[in-house]
DNA sequence: CTGAAAGCGCTTACAG
DNA sequence: CTGAAAGCGCTTACAG
């Protein structure tokens, strides 16, 4: 059976469909009784607004699209988490579609979304201005980038402060009495790799220890990548006795690459990771790492994207602070050097 | 600026926005010189067809709306995984709600669905019937739930094979010799946990192994119920020397129950979790567990909600099998009994 | 306080 | 092959 229109209202109530409208959207304008009568057959009815035909008079929809990589990326699901329930807060929808990083699926999902006219857009830890920043530059709708990983010319975005991140991972094994501390990173050169890996740097400087090139290695932001990374370093002539890595994912190869070479984590070596993925409280030893508070990172994303269609001046670049979070995996080291 | 219309493309081809409408859609009626035209009209001005408008006259949003209790958790992000990788190949669009398990949430979410007059539903992993079955069962737009936990009345499901999922599970342990296999259920009666059960009791009946109710336990489904469930398990006079776990997270929680003993998995005690997320590839020691084919199984329930759309006819109730997946956390016990 | 009218951007019989 | 007209379900000036 159809659903109830405004028509089928003003019908049963005899009254014109304006004042049905102006009744439901609660106008000044109708008389408390009238509303009353109204607001009673719409209930009975089961009558849902069309929010297609509100939007094409009022060119919006009060939905906003996201856009993230994979959802089944643990970062992804919880920073999308946090957007939705903003959204959930000021009667947005969510959009959600995962682009797989192909450049081809990219395209479809921004068309998708102008299709659908979206409000505004949230991009999730993409590598924008690399592959589809034209094609979003020509959205017409407002754009949150969160994390991106290339420096582009879009206006706001919400970043992790990554740099001090780094920072805070290594002096903690600094401070910890670790004087050779390696960094594994991410070999796609990213932004937030540059970052953290800066951060890396400053903190050897703060410490007068000398940075050592062969000390820094890369793998690809995954535990596969982690591992021979990790392995590399163990086979130097004079291996480090710490490790930051660029997140988690890495950190957990890394660990598994050092108990494979029947080392122990934290005792032979320790390691600290970024992002405190639900993981890292459940790895083999519980893993220390700088935490990116996800959920609120997608929450302020959206708020950022709604004070701009609100016509409101907004922080182009919000930097969020992370956090160290110190587990199991980190300890001094056997032999101070 | 605006975007533009059929009417604005109507004006510059100097034809009527029928035909525009028309050749955009590839309308065999119009030539195909007038259909180039104005595709290249379209394509210059970077027009996008709008669906709001579209919709109603189509009474078709080719959006669909998929619940779940909250994207962060893993096999919910792996789900919606699998659904938007299905939706985009159909040309289907996503709204995504988080419910939080709490009913005030799940009312809006459906209406927010129903205003936007999604096509169809799915649901995942909900107490659905418990909750808020009524306002579903009211929506006018067909349903599947994925994995429900409360046997209801509606007609089409996607769900694991827990039955003989569990059957599996524990005959591995049996098949390994462990004789005393205990179960650590989740207590909130749901049915999966029920079926889980149900297979860990029949294969202990076809191993003509003693039922012993006090090696039944509960956890809450998350480590933290699954710990202090272990715990009681080990304070028995006999301690079972295998377990199977209602899912990973309860198992995590079992393997720190076990090691904070100063037993070890799985020399001292074998576990077996259900699940197969992400995280049971990392624990310590590495998961053995019955996979659930969240991706695909989100697929399946894209691809059903899309037959029932096109008015076919199909399978009420799919049942996905699950698989074993052997890894380091079960071994043969100590001392055969 | 209420109604008639126009219009948002489309699709689709109906005519030609 | 193309156009004029009606209509999808709303909102909102404009009149009264």
């Amino acid at each position: 059976m159809k659903r109830a229109s405004i028509k089928d209202i003003a019908r049963i109530a005899r009254v014109s469909h304006s004042t049905v409208s102006r009744a439901l959207r609660g106008s000044p304008l109708i008389s408390e009784e009238t509303t009353a009568r109204i607001r009673k057959i719409a209930e009975e009815t089961g009558y849902r607004p069309s929010f297609a035909a509100r939007s094409l008079v009022t060119s919006r929809t009060a939905t906003i699209g996201v856009v993230v990589t994979s959802i089944a990326d643990p970062f992804a699901a919880e920073v999308v988490l946090g957007i939705e329930d903003a959204a959930n807060d000021h009667d947005y929808s969510v959009l959600l579609a995962n682009s797989n990083a192909q450049p081809e699926r990219e395209m479809r999902v921004v068309r998708a979304f102008e299709e659908r006219r979206v409000d505004g857009i949230i991009v999730t830890s993409s590598r924008v201005g690399a592959i589809y920043g034209d094609m979003l530059s020509q959205a017409r709708v407002p754009i949150v980038l969160l994390n991106n990983q290339h420096p582009s010319e879009f206006m706001h975005s919400v970043m992790i402060d990554n740099v001090t991140g780094g920072l805070d991972a290594t002096r903690h094994l600094v401070g910890l009495g670790h004087r050779r501390v390696a960094y594994i990173g991410d070999r796609f050169g990213c932004q937030s790799d540059t970052e953290r890996f800066g951060g890396y740097r400053s903190a050897l400087d703060l410490a007068y220890l000398p940075f050592l090139p062969e000390y820094v290695t890369h793998g690809d932001g995954k535990p596969d990548g982690g591992a021979p990374a990790m392995e590399s370093l163990l086979s130097l002539p004079v291996p480090p006795t710490a490790v930051f890595c660029y997140n988690d994912m890495t950190a957990l190869g890394a660990m598994s690459a050092i108990s494979s070479r029947g080392l122990r984590v934290p005792d032979d070596i320790s390691v600290v990771g970024f992002d405190d993925l639900f993981v890292a409280q459940y790895s083999s030893p519980p893993l220390t790492t700088v935490r990116q508070p996800m959920r609120d990172m997608g929450r302020i994303a959206l708020e950022t994207l709604i004070h701009l269609l609100g016509g409101a001046a907004s922080e182009p670049n919000v930097k969020i602070p992370g956090q160290l979070i110190v587990r199991q995996s980190t300890c001094a080291p056997k032999e101070p050097a």
